[in-house]
DNA sequence: GATGGTGTGTACTGGTTAGTATACAGGACA
DNA sequence: TGTCCTGTATACTAACCAGTACACACCATC
């Protein structure tokens, strides 16, 4: 689970080249959190912080918020939430998708967006 | 949250009334907890348990384990592998569903499961 | 009236989560 | 040379999680 440090850590430094506001401990500070704690997790030595952090964190990082928690081996609990609304439709729909080539799921999330409902 | 231990109680008793195996106590047993955990959990006492342990139950219960899950206010954990797998695409698609009614999800789930991919 | 079943109350626990607080060493630059 | 910034090491913690262990009171019924 550590690709979730490398990658806030490549992300910040990258950042960085054009900004000199994106330091560990600026970014750090705009999240809320210690320096030394943002450090230890951009190296992995601690598990990735909580969802909220994540997400504030994406907000500073310009990244998107889903694909960073799924790094940090986390779903949105606003996913979870619909998910768990009902649980069987979204239990077998999801199931059934697992094996989909993405153009497959793309096409979908297509049907869903441009819903002729 | 206590909807999950409501439901189980009453499904337990439910099945209690043809089959004088379905106690708290057998039921307790035949998952792996102790008795008191189960009470406690039915009443609401204590947090639902752990996703191993309800899907055990879900079992012993013959209910859907996603719809159990979901009372306890959780998402398996293997759904969530598949989010995790491609988050931006499978965040869109259920974001986008979210207030879909349930007809339109079932058309889609539908739509997967008779795949003509 | 003991035995075996039922559910429940009380007390405790080891591990994990999500961090804080503080001190430290190295480089830039004035 | 001092001071300001950088990242990092060390030590600690309050709250939560997912239970266990055991004793208790209440019924049946033999």
């Amino acid at each position: 689970m550590t690709d979730f440090g490398e990658f806030v850590r490549e992300r910040r430094e990258a950042l960085r080249r054009g900004d000199p506001g994106f330091s560990l401990r600026r970014v750090a500070e705009k999240i809320g959190v210690q320096p030394s704690y943002l450090s230890k997790a951009e190296r992995g030595e601690v598990a990735p912080p909580s969802e909220a952090t994540i997400l504030r964190l994406a907000g500073a990082l310009e990244v998107d918020g889903d694909v960073l928690l799924a790094l940090a081996g986390k779903v949105s609990s606003e996913l979870k939430e619909v998910i768990r609304r009902r649980p069987q439709l979204f239990g077998e729909l999801i199931r059934g998708m697992r094996d989909l080539p993405d153009h497959a799921v793309l096409r979908l999330v297509r049907e869903v967006r441009d819903g002729d409902w």
